[in-house]
DNA sequence: CCCGCGCTGTGCGTTTGCGCACAATCGGCT
DNA sequence: AGCCGATTGTGCGCAAACGCACAGCGCGGG
């Protein structure tokens, strides 16, 4: 399918070659999901894998207390269902789509044919999951050592630092939802509302129009007793 | 080196065939620590493995506050230092002998040449891989949603069945410490030996001299609110 | 253009759990 | 046997943050 589409997304097929993109691509199957629609349900069998093409998903659980706990948000170009193709076991976690998505299945047959076939998809493959081991360590260690404020305040600058290249200003836009960073920082609403606006009162944080700025990512890292 | 100490150990050699354990083995070089010595320490450079040979090692961070966060421990046959020896970025965490232990290095080099020759080592890696991110995401998901008393009977009950094997009841021995507790679940000491002794008071937990006694896995598991 | 739904801001009472202090106890080790 | 460091039990006050309630506000659709 769609290999153009492929060339100039993120996320992990971007650590790909040129030739491991496209041998990727060929054996994709397009699928389309709305808006809410579950991609796939943890601790249920399955084993396909989906790269997504287009739109945005979220990665998470919900506790049976109905609190969501986000892991991660995924985009054109990232992976989903890896865990369960890799280690055969029940899916890990449920993915969501958030907004419309054009996603490609790839079979575990497939998928274990592109790692035999291919010593460099393999590599990328590693490295792809060790990062996501270091991304959700790090996670642990805030949720274990600091207070919501420091929580918050690291999660913006992640997320502004991804957009903003390198600049000391960013812009996130469209805006997160304050549920929507609560979810992900393990909090619940109304304390990421009160810390968002303690940031903006101290001008560390600024709205323009559909957008939430960051005036200075420096100065919004002042913030933290802990050195990130 | 000692390959035949190496047949019997749990951990990740256990899910290699002899065939890869022999050429893993062939690999090591021998090398020792005392009790507290650092093995790996986070953010510095480094991509050898080690593999435990003899003893036990704590994987964890140490926050600027002095709160400690362990992430996983190990024993014989376990690895560590896989993470930036896949990625060649800084070291992830720490590791820290617990007691005297007995280790193998195996070099990146040495390691990638594995990957390279033999298919199921790499399989093998990739399970390793996600078997901890899925132990991860699941402690993410309880400090997220659920309150000490809740994370201690889990980790307890995590303890219990991997020295249980099966049966209802367990035992723990050495107990673990509640500092060690602690600094597993996100926790502090006291929180832990107040939630331990009301466990008592209620005969889910018993001490048997040097043994922490579970009568019945199944008993301490309906004390969750929340069905694990 | 206006309505309605989703998001935001905030007040308030309650629970949880942290952190300090100190006493009691345990267990090795010589 | 006896000492000493590590571990445990517990009281207490306080800070954090949860959860509920409800009032604006804002944007997008009809």
């Amino acid at each position: 399918m769609q290999t153009d589409a492929l060339a100039d997304a993120g996320g992990f097929i971007a650590s790909l070659s040129k030739d491991e993109r496209e041998a990727l691509g060929a054996r994709l199957r397009p699928i389309r999901f709305v808006d809410g629609e579950p991609i796939v349900t943890a601790g249920e069998p399955g084993a396909d894998l989906y790269l997504i093409l287009e739109g945005r998903a979220e990665v998470g659980l919900v506790s049976v207390q109905g609190r969501e706990v986000t892991y991660r948000d995924v985009g054109p170009g990232d992976m989903i269902g890896e865990i369960a193709a890799i280690d055969r076991s029940p899916r890990s976690a449920s993915v969501t789509a958030r907004g419309p998505v054009l996603a490609g299945v790839l079979t575990r047959a497939d998928f274990e044919a592109l790692i035999a076939d291919s010593p460099g998809f393999a590599l990328a493959l590693m490295r792809h999951l060790t990062g996501q081991i270091r991304s959700i360590t790090e996670r642990v260690f805030e949720l274990s050592t600091m207070l919501v404020r420091d929580r918050l305040v690291r999660e913006l600058l992640r997320r502004g630092r991804a957009s903003a290249g390198g600049a000391d200003r960013a812009e996130l836009s469209p805006p997160p939802t304050h549920h929507d960073l609560a979810s992900r920082i393990g909090a619940n609403r109304e304390a990421v509302s009160r810390e968002m606006s303690r940031l903006s009162g101290e001008g560390l944080l600024t709205r323009a129009g559909r957008h939430l700025v960051i005036p200075s990512l420096a100065a919004l890292g002042e913030e933290l007793d802990d050195p990130p």
